[in-house]
Formats: structure tokens, sequence, C-alpha cells
DNA sequence: GATGAGCGC
């Protein structure tokens, strides 16, 4: 850009400021001179400065002819491809990119407890993510990573979580699941590892095997515990202290195993356990007292 | 640092 006269530096605010008089009519018209066959076009534009005084404005331009002799032979190719997705309805000329509203729909990989079948015995349940000296599992997407679930990429497609039905395990549920479909319901009594007790034995409440969690982030909820132990055998019961004030948690909860040896076995496993950014502490829990 | 809601027959 070539300046002529007085060159006048404009200021912002007073590029267009002209007290209402519009002089341009006193100003040679513009022209344009080019492209030459080196693809150089020059403007030339006269203009009134904030004095009064009449300017030159000379904008050299590079045409894409000779644009295109700087772009790698790919990428002049690309230009040629067919518009697709949105650009196909829009004219976007000679654009390489622009914002598409396609929705993509991103697949969601499976949840903690969507294992074929409950790993009960079946080796180390946390080998799945235990490569890293520090576990740290997202309970958003279930993967070990360099992210939370406040910061998980699949946290707003999450559904709620499944809660607590407690699938029939296809190991060991045995006459209980015969002729039962895949996923359907199954009475507490019927479940797999439930205690097969009857009409006065029946006790009104397990209280047995009861480990308490504490330590939990704000956000753990009941579901989200139940994912995290399930691995270890059947649960019969979890819960998150609320506090009735606030709908808040707590930071502590229990999980009531039917099997003595899973509880023990959780304890072992899950005590010192990265969980949504704090260490969890897992303990038996002293009886509630009545 | 921390130990749960509900109970009606």
């Amino acid at each position: 850009m070539a300046h002529q006269g007085e060159p006048a530096k404009l200021r912002w605010g007073e590029l267009e400021e002209d007290d209402g008089e519009d002089l341009d009519f006193l100003l040679p018209p513009r022209q344009v001179i080019g492209p030459d066959e080196n693809g150089i076009k020059k403007v030339i534009e006269y203009k009134f400065d904030e004095d009064g005084n009449k300017v030159k404005i000379t904008t050299t331009t590079r045409t894409r002819k000779l644009a295109n002799a700087r772009l790698s032979k790919r990428a002049i190719e690309r230009r040629s491809w067919p518009k697709f997705g949105d650009a196909v309805h829009e004219d976007v000329g000679a654009r390489l990119t622009m914002v598409s509203t396609e929705e993509i729909l991103l697949e969601r990989p499976k949840p903690l407890g969507a294992k074929t079948e409950e790993p009960k015995n079946a080796g180390d349940p946390l080998a799945q993510f235990q490569k890293g000296a520090v576990l740290m599992v997202c309970r958003t997407c279930g993967k070990k990573g360099d992210h939370w679930t406040s910061r998980c990429p699949y946290k707003d497609l999450a559904p709620p979580s499944e809660g607590f039905i407690d699938k029939p395990a296809a190991a060991d549920a045995g006459a209980a699941a015969a002729g039962a479909t895949k996923g359907a319901y199954v009475p507490p009594g019927m479940r797999a590892g439930a205690e097969r007790t009857t009409g006065s034995d029946m006790r009104r409440r397990n209280d047995e095997n009861s480990v308490r969690v504490t330590n939990l982030s704000e956000d753990t909820r009941e579901p989200d515990l139940l994912e995290l132990f399930r691995p270890f055998g059947p649960v019969s019961r979890v819960y998150v202290a609320i506090d009735q004030k606030t709908g808040m948690s707590r930071g502590f909860g229990f999980v009531n195993f039917v099997n003595r040896e899973d509880a023990q076995r959780a304890i072992g496993k899950l005590n010192g356990y990265g969980y949504d950014n704090l260490i969890l502490r897992v303990e038996w829990a002293t009886p509630r007292a009545n």
C-alpha cells in the first residue's frame, strides 16, 4: 500500500467520520490495473483524510493464478474436488473449509458393567484398567485416561445409569435364569447369589457384608458405586449418604455384598483406588446402630 | 474426616 501526500494515519473511530459531508465526488475515480501476466493486480483509490487532504491509496494484490504457484499440487487439485455435505447447497466459492452442521453420531463405548459375565473368580476384575501406576477411571465413559467425568467427551451423550437391577449372571444363575430373557428383570430373591430363604426365615434386611466407602466425590451416586463394585460379585445394596438439607452427597456410602469373600476382595482392591480424582477409602463397615 | 432411611401390618 502506497500513500501520496499527507500520509495521515487514520485512527479507529475516525474512519468513516466526515462531518456529514460526502465529498467523494471530488475525487478521481477508482482505477483497476491488471492483473498482469504475473497475476499482480493494482487498485488505485483516492480518499480524503481527516485533515481534508486528498490521499492516493494503491492496493496491490496477487491473484490466485500466482497464489496457486505457491501451493502444492495436491492443494490445487483439492480445489477441483466436488463439494460435499453442507457445502453442496452453499456457495462457498474456493473456500476449502466451512463449518458443518451435519450430525455426527459417536459410538458410545460399553459401560464398565457391560461385560459378558460376572468376572467372579475370573482373576483380577481391575485388570482391564490396571496398566498405569495410578488408576483413574472416568465414570461416564469407563475409560482410564487423562480426563475425569466432568470433562468426559461423552458426558452429554450418556443416558441415565442403568440403576440397581442385577442382571442374571450368565455363569451361575442356573435354574433361576432358566427361561428368562437376557437382561429381563429378575426379582431380588431370584437373583444370582441371593439367599434362597423363605417365609419366616427370610430376614427383612440384609446388612451383611457391609463395606463402607468414604472419600467419594460429591457427584458419585449409587449407580456409580454399583458399577464400581459389581465386578467383585453380587451386590445386594448400595447406598450413598445424602445431606437432606442440600441434597448433595455427604461423600460416603455403603456397598453390601452377598458373599463375604467378594466384599473382602473389593476392599483389598478398591481401598486406595483413584476414582473420579479422589482416592477412595474402602473398609468394613461397623454395624449400624439401631 | 466421615457410619445410611425407614417402620405402615
